[in-house]
DNA sequence: TAGACAGGAA
DNA sequence: TGAAATCCTGTCTA
């Protein structure tokens, strides 16, 4: 059935073409969220892809073939090609045809297919047998000893991901519990129900098939919240990782407000502190650390002490290679991953989907903006073109100089001002990405700076003057993405960023997230040289806002003049 | 024995 | 694609 007034143009090469003045496209933007991709976000019409992972974190997630096919049929504007119902039915049928169960053997892990022709395939696959042992039947056959990871990344290699039944070691016992109110200033605190319910979706979800896997929750929505949550209803030795040593110690205190935990039984392992306990908190950092390159690593065991019975990785989306390849030995353990954006650059989605586990919960941003967890927030992109005397030499640069030049526009520094007097009472965090840039904006606007040079004394001195509202201009480096402890602002403006991290974009935003006293929005400002590189790494870096409902009004410098700041409540969408 | 700092790693 | 940040360890100083 043809319907013109549908939004979206679904094309065989499993694209989804989705036009953004239609009545109808918030509604697409959120049904497609759960099976496909955006890719591109221009003004009018975005693109989405639906590829084979997409499908099978859709599956994992619950969603049928029915209701993905369903959900296209019921925005798409033309009929749906053939080929793109016969690809959703074949992939995601995939998922769930190739189980790994227990075998009857207490140790013995069997993999069971629905089809005795598919195990005979993989049992002569190349890239599959050396981790198969003797059929057990026609359509099962035992599992080598220790392959569960490395089985599980082959099969979905092939193009048939595994259904992870095996269940778990239960891990050396710890009672613990959540307190009703925090312990030092004894003020009450519940767990606010998406957090109830990603715990329990996580640990519950399809009996054994629960203990593994992705939530998603943008940053101040309290992800800790909810590994504590986990870790009350699995009650058992648990190791934390970490990306950075502020983060283990967020993790500590937290885990002692909030719970029953004393501090004997909460451990901090990092490079200045390796104590043990039936809670310790990590850094990645100290489980990749190698005396020389090439060498072994010393820190390994702490990884496969056998007492562990769930594993956290905070920030998933950061985790690197070496701890994959330890992680792929430790399939038998519960592992949770906490992110707020599960894309990574470096295309190791799948990695984390076979190692860590399918994406178990998300709530769109705007979803929780609308329940008032998170500030309203307006994002702009504001262009301004290079300067003329600058263009001759741009135009006959290489593309890693014209990156820089754009990103270096000169012309941001009258923007800055320009943005600055626009609000001159709000908390103004200012954050870029070359120091060159940064140290000359801190000198005309006589604003302090904040790189990964400033001793960590400084660093704290000046977050708190800001949180006191002491100071209310800050300029800081890429210390910034990272900073778990960097003061909550209302107003960012981003004078340059990375050649095109969807997840920087989405942390940087989340600083001045968090609700406002007064109710009002926030302010995202990203300057971009207008027809440049920088346009086209900033459209690539909006992508996942996008996704999660955020809409870039572009506007230019002369626009942005004439008009007062408007507060966000007003141009939502 | 704590803190500051340099050097190497990824 | 490149720049910048972080962390860990070892050494030196007070």
């Amino acid at each position: 059935m043809t319907k013109f007034t549908n939004p979206a143009i679904v094309q065989a090469d499993l694209t989804i073409l989705l036009e953004v003045n239609n009545p109808l496209y918030a509604e697409a933007r959120d049904a497609l969220a759960a099976f496909a991709e955006l890719v591109k976000s221009p003004e009018h019409i975005h693109t989405y892809k639906i590829s084979p992972l997409s499908l099978w974190n859709a599956a994992a997630a619950g969603h049928s073939v029915a209701h993905v096919k369903q959900t296209l049929k019921r925005f798409s504007r033309y009929d749906l090609p053939p080929n793109v119902l016969r690809d959703i039915d074949d992939y995601m049928s995939r998922y769930g045809r190739i189980k790994i169960e227990r075998g009857s053997a207490p140790t013995e892990l069997l993999l069971t297919v629905d089809d005795p022709m598919l195990l005979t395939e993989l049992i002569h696959h190349e890239q599959v047998r050396d981790f198969l042992g003797k059929p057990a039947s026609d359509k099962s056959c035992s599992v080598n000893a220790g392959s569960r990871g490395a089985l599980k990344q082959a099969l979905i290699k092939i193009g048939y991901p595994a259904q992870d039944l095996a269940g778990y070691t239960p891990g050396a016992p710890l009672p613990m519990s959540m307190r009703a109110k925090t312990r030092t200033e004894e003020k009450a605190f519940a767990v606010r129900d998406y957090q109830r319910a990603s715990a329990d979706t996580f640990h519950a979800s399809g009996g054994s098939s629960g203990g593994s896997g992705v939530v998603v929750l943008p940053c101040g929505a309290g992800k800790t919240i909810v590994g504590i949550t986990v870790m009350s209803l699995v009650q058992s030795h648990t190791l934390i990782l970490c990306p950075n040593v502020v983060a283990v110690r967020q993790w500590i205190r937290e885990l002692l407000e909030r719970t029953t935990l004393t501090e004997d039984q909460v451990g901090e392992y990092t490079g200045e502190n390796k104590s043990i306990r039936p809670v310790t908190v990590a850094t990645y950092q100290i489980l990749t650390y190698r005396k020389k390159k090439g060498g072994e690593f010393p820190h390994f065991p702490l990884l496969n002490n056998p007492d562990w019975g769930l594993i956290v990785y905070d920030e998933v989306h950061l985790l690197p290679a070496p701890v994959f390849r330890a992680t792929a030995e430790l399939q038998a353990r519960r592992r949770l991953g906490l992110t707020a954006t599960l894309v990574r650059e470096d295309g190791l989605e799948t990695d984390v989907f076979t190692l860590i586990g399918p994406k178990k919960y998300d709530v769109p941003w705007k979803v929780l903006e609308g329940q008032g967890w998170i500030a309203p927030a307006e994002c702009i992109e504001v262009r301004c073109p290079l300067p003329g005397d600058m263009r001759v030499h741009y135009a006959m640069s290489d593309d890693r100089e014209k990156f820089r030049m754009a990103s270096e526009n000169i012309e941001k520094e009258a923007l800055t001002r320009a943005l600055l007097e626009r609000h001159p009472n709000d908390q103004v965090l200012i954050i870029g990405q070359y120091l060159n840039q940064l140290d000359i904006l801190a000198e005309r606007f006589d604003i302090p700076l904040i790189t990964g040079k400033t001793p960590t004394k400084r660093r704290e001195e000046l977050y708190g003057q800001f949180r006191d509202g002491k100071i209310n201009r800050l300029i800081v480096s890429k210390v910034g993405n990272f900073a778990v402890d960097l003061p909550d602002a209302s107003v960012m403006i981003q004078v340059s960023g990375t050649f095109g991290s969807r997840q920087e974009e989405a942390q940087r935003l989340g600083r001045v997230l968090r609700p406002k006293a007064d109710g009002r929005g926030a302010f995202f400002y990203s300057l971009v040289t207008a027809d440049s590189k920088d346009q086209d790494f900033a459209a690539n870096r909006q992508l996942f806002l996008v996704e999660q409902g955020y809409r870039y009004t572009i506007t230019t410098a002369q626009e942005l003049a004439g008009k007062a700041p408007v507060p966000a409540e007003a141009v939502q969408t």
